[in-house]
DNA sequence: GTCTATATTTGGATAGAC
DNA sequence: GTCTATCCAAATATAGAC
């Protein structure tokens, strides 16, 4: 039993340093982007020689993964704090919002978890599992709303991401598309609307404040932002 | 005369000799993206040895340069194929459609172009320079349509780019995205004639046949996409 | 677990013969 | 303009003392 303690001492201390560097390696690539992170000035900047990072960490893919991993950690908490309401108006925007400024809020992040910009990286399937479990969060909320066609909720992506990546290229600190997101998903619940009138099915026209059942079952596991 | 002659074949054959290499950096960035470009590499495939591309370009920031320039022409080279009518829906889907062609029929060209992916690169001002003249040409398009309102045009540019890049991330090769162009332009023009009958000014409510003049001088000479 | 020392590889870039 | 030879710097990664 002392030894449990023991190793579970040690564990937490070595999880932290782990932390730490992830932690060190996010601020390393902010001011010019992944491909700039190197072994030795993160371990400088923890305050190690360059071959100790190898004591948490097997290579530098291992590093960008436990970051992707910390990434979509970090999506899932702030999805978490999302409030809905059952109106699709409303969470339509609510949803986008988070999500423009989920992304715009660091942007290295961003390309991390949403662009293929390391060569020969990818997410181990332990982290991937992290991201694809928050995106069929996501799909749950889509359908709550009564949006389960598949075209509608790629319309809606693709505008999500757009406007995020706009804001980060164009604009970055600032809210030029930021601003635009209302406008967008009213223009988008309209057409919506629309649809649902001449096809049967979509959105609800209004909200009735309950909730509708999520009676569409995501029809895809694919990944997607 | 005779001078003038030797000195001008010369240069043609030095011009295309930068053109093979240029075109074969981009054959070698393809498969991995513009992180996996080496002059060893570079070199080896166009039959030299590296340090005879210094014969061409100055440096390996130089020859991304040069592909940054290749790119942009090639947009305003695709660009002028472009056929409008004057129609704003028509129009609006043409130019939509031709975007998104552009981008997701070379990933590699449209990460150069428009995102920031190699540390420490931005393109020449000469460079950079061709891509501005696009972007005002395409400013002038929407302005033809009577598209002269900022924000619509900052939503047209967020559904393009939104497409174009779920397209790239979420289906390479496939047409998931692609095929609602259509029905994203038609509800964005919705969309926006609904919001100039509440404003007044907008794009035109029906095309009538002739162009429209252009009367708002673009507004912005920022960048963008 | 951290260090020093070093291996190894691979970059980009230069010098100088031809 | 092209080559060989080489430099130099930086990178990832390993070995082994402490």
């Amino acid at each position: 039993m002392l030894g449990d303690l023991q190793r579970d001492r040690r564990s937490e201390r070595r999880e932290a340093t782990r932390d730490e560097i992830v932690a060190a390696a996010w601020e390393l690539c902010r001011p010019e982007g992944l491909g700039a992170l190197s072994l030795r000035d993160l371990a400088k900047r923890v305050g190690m020689q360059a071959p100790s990072l190898y004591s948490y960490f097997d290579s530098k893919h291992a590093i960008y993964d436990a970051m992707y991993a910390d990434g979509a950690r970090a999506f899932v908490a702030a999805q978490g704090e999302m409030v809905l309401s059952g109106d699709s108006l409303h969470d339509l925007k609510a949803v986008a919002r988070f999500f423009i400024g989920f992304c715009t809020e660091d942007p290295v992040r961003y390309q991390l978890l949403f662009q293929r910009v390391i060569p020969g990286f990818e997410p181990s399937p332990e982290s991937f599992a992290i991201s694809v479990a928050s995106l069929r969060e996501m799909q749950e909320h889509f359908a709550s709303i009564g949006l389960t066609d598949p075209e509608a909720v790629d319309l809606y992506t693709a505008l999500g991401t757009g406007l995020a990546d706009q804001q980060i290229s164009n604009d970055p600190g600032g809210d030029r598309w930021i601003r635009l997101v209302d406008e967008a998903m009213e223009m988008l619940h309209a057409h919506l609307v629309r649809r649902a009138e001449s096809k049967r099915g979509g959105v609800n026209r209004t909200s009735p404040g309950g909730r509708q059942a999520a009676d569409g079952r995501s029809r895809r596991t694919r990944k997607q932002r």
